[in-house]
DNA sequence: CCCATCCAACTACACCTGTAGTAGTTCTAC
DNA sequence: GTAGAACTACTACAGGTGTAGTTGGATGGG
């Protein structure tokens, strides 16, 4: 598995529209852009969404006009790898003390947290027949 | 409150440097960096530190030499807008996906996820009394 | 057929970032 | 008091980033 390229923000905002779309050309990604609030020029989106094929991160069809750009990787691939590189540069890999940030800053409520732990034991469970 | 101006990374890491010593000259935050493995040029580590000065990150006691630079913001205040312009920008604002996918990524463990959340409650068992 | 439209390729460009060199000033140890 | 060290101010500069213009081909409506 090829790793994923590390994006700007702009380019990740051009992602996020891919992800949504899955398949789209460049109106449509303006588009979507546009709806979220992200008003580019044609040719930005283009400039950005070729960048994104340079470094792999989105695959191009040439084989018809308008082209067809599709993600290159999964949605939580490449956020994990931000986060992960966020952890390390920011929070010095403590990642639970970025949580408890999350917490302090009321970004991230009691009950939330609560959930994500039952969210995490019921994954868990299943898999205990199934390990490795 | 003046609010925390953003960091690169690069000044980051000066600021980690920073407010470990407390205050600090140009030579002392150079050492502490490369305690740290980061080995800069000393004009380099003066050019960050003159940047952080302008953004207002840090403040200089430039009545004698060399001068002594001191952070103007707690580590937290800083490390915690970093979080909350990153929840914001990667995962638009939606913080439990983010700690989830920590711990998918098993950066969190399930245990640190627990102790996390018992410091919590604890945290929040004084505030009753005294609340609001 | 010709003009307008859509689209891709190439080009542009200002600002940011990370890193550092040079010049000039003061301090200090002979 | 002079040479070198320490130190600051200014300058530099390549590469990245965000945003967009220009050029030219294809296409379709009149």
């Amino acid at each position: 598995m090829t790793r994923c390229p590390d994006l700007t923000n702009a380019e990740l905002r051009v992602m996020k529209a891919l992800w949504e779309l899955d398949a789209a050309s460049v109106s449509d990604v303006r588009a979507e852009l546009s709806k979220r609030g992200q008003d580019l020029a044609y040719t930005t989106v283009m400039t950005l969404l070729g960048r994104l094929a340079t470094k792999g991160a989105a695959q191009v069809d040439k084989t018809r006009e308008p082209f067809i750009y599709r993600p290159a990787h999964r949605r939580e691939s490449v956020l994990r790898d931000r986060l992960r590189a966020f952890v390390a540069e920011v929070f010095d890999g403590r990642a639970d003390s970025l949580v408890l940030g999350l917490v302090e800053d009321a970004t991230l409520s009691r009950d939330q947290l609560k959930a994500i732990e039952r969210r995490i034991a019921d994954a868990e469970k299943p898999k205990r027949g199934a390990k490795r």
